[in-house]
DNA sequence: AATGTCTGCCC
DNA sequence: ATTCTGC
DNA sequence: GCAGAATGGGCAGACATT
């Protein structure tokens, strides 16, 4: 009554997003009408999860773990499977083209999607000393039973990489659809026009309210699509997906997008994004923008929660930014400290660096979901459920203005006071909380989106690693990235050159001599551990790294004697806002 | 006990 | 996080 | 415009190794 198999993943040639989604429907489909009961290992394999991620679970299975098993299960040595790693620049096809070499009385059983959605819940509970020899074990034995194009995908799902332009959005539109076809509950509503589409609509929607396969696959098989929204609502302590924002280039483009609408103006502060639930037991939990359950890490934010909700609040669902704060000088602090907190079971009395709330939505409140309301609305209710107190508690800084002047200069405000840039959000039209999407209703404004504006440098690439797709992500343009492969590839050399600073543990794949020269953009310079840019300017022993960086354009004109120098560089750090700490000089260059 | 490697998760 | 691409 | 797949820096924590 299992048997549903795993290579039903095969469908790597197809291409096209209503193809895989009636390729995935017709699984499902199966799953239903055949073994119902196995509709949520299918549902979890196939989105690629094990569990929800407020759960927790993790595989803790990365490439070095993989190349391990690989090697003793084929019988080769880790350096042999790295080798072909590079070659194939995919672990899942070096999988398939080893045969295992492990010697089988007999036959293993063949896989099934629920013994493979079982021994991945086996490698995430290991734990402890030779947890690592355990996982890797269980990983073998799923190869030495794969067969066919099984162990391509087993070493993909491992890895989260499935890369075959099929993921979750996909899924929950298939599952939507088979819904639709094994329909035996209710037809569809005779308002509805397509079905199929307005299904897939209602599955994602209500997977954004409540990420939580197990809950959604057993309300759709009891209940059927339609009536899924009743049965599974937005449910306080667990987290919705966060609303998120759209980049914009500048003022002018926000003006034209919200001409004749309400906007507001809000500070985007640089920290951690928090959904806190406090539920009317008086537990709390803190959710990060992924998901996963923070609580742990921050006892002093549930406790200032905790304390500035007013009398009047019995539970309620903040949306907040945590930011490093300094209560001392009253300033916000870099990322960078933040990130630097402990993360486990911390105790208030150990913290060292301190976090102040900024709160901007307020997604529930003593028992209502606010989340149909407006914005004017919510924020109301935010603002009088709870007290500000500097260093704890604060509301987002805000503005609410659509002269062009203003709000650039609000831009240079919140620039001012350590904060990344602006989000913009309406008060009235399309001004509801949507969980998890990525609509219009939200922009965000940074000072490197700005076209001349920002941190841009201009930087010689003196070394390369080998991506391994088809595409690449950080500024090169298909095009552009083939010129400078081409181009650079008659400039490599088989060793740095002696004046080429670099950290021990840097080792890319190919070296190249000083040629040419990029224009690199980038959001904030920050102290490296591991890069030797402008070493010993602002600190002795380290050198200054690029946040988010990407390539703007090449530039021709410029020789590699013309590129920043190290003294730019590190003018251009201590010229940032946060970094107005006193360090000393010393010597080198770049 | 100290150091190194790997992983997950922030941005 | 940002950016690019196929649909 | 959506969905997916590429890509970046840097931190703590869990284990493994020395």
């Amino acid at each position: 009554m299992w048997k549903q198999r795993l290579n039903h993943n095969c469908h790597k040639e197809e291409s096209g997003r209503i193809v895989k989604t009636d390729i995935v429907c017709n699984l499902l489909r199966t799953v239903i009408y055949t073994t119902p009961e196995d509709l949520v290992p299918v549902v979890y394999l196939s989105a690629n999860r094990i569990a929800p991620a407020h759960e927790g679970l993790e595989l803790g299975i990365g490439d070095a773990s993989i190349i391990k098993a690989l090697a003793e299960a084929c019988g080769r040595t880790e350096q042999q499977i790295r080798i072909q790693y590079k070659e194939k620049g995919d672990l899942g096809l070096v999988a398939k083209a080893s045969r295992s070499s492990q010697s089988m009385m007999r036959k293993p059983e063949p896989l099934t999607i629920r013994k493979v959605f079982k021994t991945f819940h086996l490698i995430a509970k290991e734990s402890g000393k030779d947890s690592q020899d355990k996982k890797k074990n269980h990983i073998k034995s799923l190869l030495v039973a794969a067969t066919d194009c099984e162990p391509l995908y087993i070493i993909r799902l491992l890895q989260t990489k499935l890369r075959i332009g099929y993921a979750e959005q996909t899924l929950l539109a298939a599952l939507g659809q088979a819904a639709v076809y094994t329909e035996e509950h209710s037809k569809p509503p005779p308002e509805i026009k397509s079905p199929f589409e307005e299904a897939a609509q209602i599955v994602k929607k209500v997977y954004s309210v409540l990420p939580d396969y197990d809950k959604i696959v057993a309300a759709l098989l009891s209940d059927g699509v339609w009536e899924l929204p009743k049965k599974c609502d937005f449910t306080p302590g667990v987290p919705v997906g966060p609303m998120l924002s759209k980049a914009t280039k500048g003022v002018s483009e926000i003006l034209n997008k919200f001409q004749d609408v309400e906007f507001t103006c809000e500070y985007k502060y640089d920290g951690e994004r928090a959904q806190i639930h406090y539920l009317e037991n008086g537990s709390v939990e803190i959710y990060s923008r992924n998901a996963e359950r923070n609580t742990g890490k921050f006892p002093d934010v549930v406790a200032a929660v905790s304390r500035l909700k007013k009398t009047t609040v019995s539970s309620f669902i903040l949306d907040c930014e945590l930011v490093a704060y300094d209560r001392a000088k009253q300033r916000i602090l870099p990322f960078q400290v933040l990130s630097t907190r402990a993360r486990k079971n911390v105790s208030i009395s150990d913290i060292k660096v301190d976090v102040c709330v900024f709160a901007f939505d307020l997604l529930y409140l003593n028992g209502q979901a606010l989340l149909q309301e407006n914005l004017r609305i919510r924020r109301e209710h935010l603002y009088t459920s709870f007290e500000e107190e500097s260093g704890f508690f604060q509301f987002a800084t805000s503005t609410t203005s659509n002269d062009v002047e203003e709000i650039q200069k609000f831009l240079d405000q919140a620039i001012d006071a350590s904060c990344e840039g602006l989000i913009i959000k309406t008060l009235h039209e399309d001004a509801t909380y949507e969980p998890s999407k990525r609509s219009l209703n939200w922009l965000k404004l940074k000072k490197d989106y700005m076209e001349n504006i920002g941190d841009s440098l201009d930087l010689v690439p003196i070394g390369a690693f080998h991506g391994r797709g088809k595409r690449t992500g950080t500024g090169f343009k298909e095009e552009v990235l083939e010129e400078r492969s081409t181009s650079l590839r008659s400039k490599v050399i088989p060793k740095p050159k002696s004046y080429y600073q670099y950290g021990e543990s840097t080792n890319p794949d190919v070296w190249f001599e000083a040629s040419e020269v990029w224009e690199v953009k980038a959001a904030d310079l920050t102290i490296s551990p591991v890069y030797r840019a402008a070493v010993g300017k602002v600190d002795s022993n380290k050198g200054i790294s690029l946040r988010f960086p990407r390539l703007v354009r090449v530039r021709p004109d410029k020789a590699p004697e013309q590129a920043s120098s190290s003294e730019q560089v590190a003018e251009m750090y201590t010229a940032q806002k946060h970094n107005h700490n006193d360090k000393q000089d010393d010597d080198e260059d770049d």
